[in-house]
DNA sequence: TTGCTTTTTCGTACGCCGTACAATACTGTG
DNA sequence: CACAGTATTGTACGGCGTACGAAAAAGCAA
């Protein structure tokens, strides 16, 4: 029935992904079925299968999108090599904040394609200027991107949590978690100053693009 | 009224949650189905309702029983304390490996539960006894848990593609990266000596570790 | 025992999901 | 016009999480 089918201007991989974009951002990454992303887009099911292998694989090109999106405007290489380690950081984040929902997908999904490793790319050539070897240029890679998916990832679960905190009065019984038994941890809530989220990144991404380029020095020549 | 016996746990939460990782272990998280695991256990697939919450329940539960198995026994509190902190990521990394498909949990759950907390109050004590203030430790077991989940999850990622692409045609070596319009990543991968995951993990988290301390002596008092 | 209450199990059913398959409609050639 | 792609879709299968209420099992009081 229905066999309206006009004459859309045909459905195209970009549109799928666009649509697939903002359907996520909109209702979150659990509304992402390939139903109701083909019905937003005024389709059959079936249809997408034509344009995208399979689900995974539309996940991948989302991904692949999203990451294509970072910003290196702001790369100035005139500037410190650490200070433009730490704005891409930033901005590797922003766009990871601009589509909070799919960052979960980053962490499930594993391939490598040019959008992701665009950002990778650019990271490397920062930190050859910082006089990194490959390898070890290459763990830093590593570890920055854990650090600043990771981060992202844990700040947008809390975010859901709270959310999700709607009417829940509190249950002290089944918890389980008594103070008393987390000494260290009970003095760090109560004596450490609160830092806001986006302070609290940059203090460890700083400290991680030090921390990377001090332990090259120490081991290139232990105090220089 | 207070019964001091309940009926008879015919099955109890702790089994269910037993079972659930022997599954996971077993065909991996994608097989953890409430029906399949019911049926493991020898019942119907609403018995386990009057155990555990839901599904998202069960998750946290599995994620709370794998922390609950860190061993903390190789901790020496008269060792010098960076060795310590990297004995301790050396630990839960081992215990992730031990249950790889569970590592997807860990980071789409947000829960706060005791045996996911036991790690952390020891990987503060640590962080306190190398000097670190409250606001600076909370950061760094930030960071290094983050390192710790991401790069383990990484490899996890990783022999799953491998394990998937058995019979696959050629692949012009293991980097499978195409064209030289990465010319960073290209030198990385040609020239960055090959070291293992383990190695790898190893050296990070030394780095990671050695960072935080130089970063926090930094700011307390420039010198070099 | 008998009955009653509480704890524990389960059968059924609803609405979702991803997608295999084969049939269809549409479009651009010749 | 016919025909060969390209693009779209209807139907259907097997799975999922879980709401709901009935049923069984276990303890207790008489």
């Amino acid at each position: 029935m229905s066999p309206r089918t006009a004459n859309t201007p045909v459905l195209t991989r970009a549109q799928i992904v666009a649509a697939a974009i903002a359907l996520v951002d909109r209702d979150g990454l659990a509304a992402l079925s390939m139903r109701r992303l083909a019905a937003e887009l005024g389709v059959g099911p079936m249809t997408l299968y034509y344009h995208v292998p399979d689900k995974a694989g539309l996940e991948d090109l989302i991904f692949d999108a999203v990451m294509g999106e970072v910003d290196f405007s702001g790369d100035d290489p005139s500037l410190d090599p650490e200070e433009r380690a730490v704005a891409l950081g930033h901005a590797l984040r922003s766009t990871l904040l601009a589509h909070p929902h799919t960052v979960p997908i980053t962490l499930s999904r594993s391939a490598r394609t040019p959008g992701q490793l665009r950002p990778v790319e650019a990271m490397l050539g920062i930190l050859y200027e910082m006089g990194l070897e490959p390898t070890d240029a290459i763990a830093a890679v590593d570890v920055i991107g854990q650090y600043v998916f990771g981060t992202t990832l844990a700040y947008v679960n809390h975010v859901a949590d709270q959310d999700a905190a709607e009417g829940a009065p509190e249950t002290g019984g089944d918890s389980g978690v008594e103070p008393a038994d987390f000494p260290h941890l009970a003095r760090a809530i109560a004596e450490s100053e609160y830092l806001g989220w986006d302070e609290m990144f940059d203090r460890g991404l700083r400290a991680l693009v030090r921390g990377l380029v001090v332990d090259r020095l120490d081991r290139d020549g232990p105090h220089r």
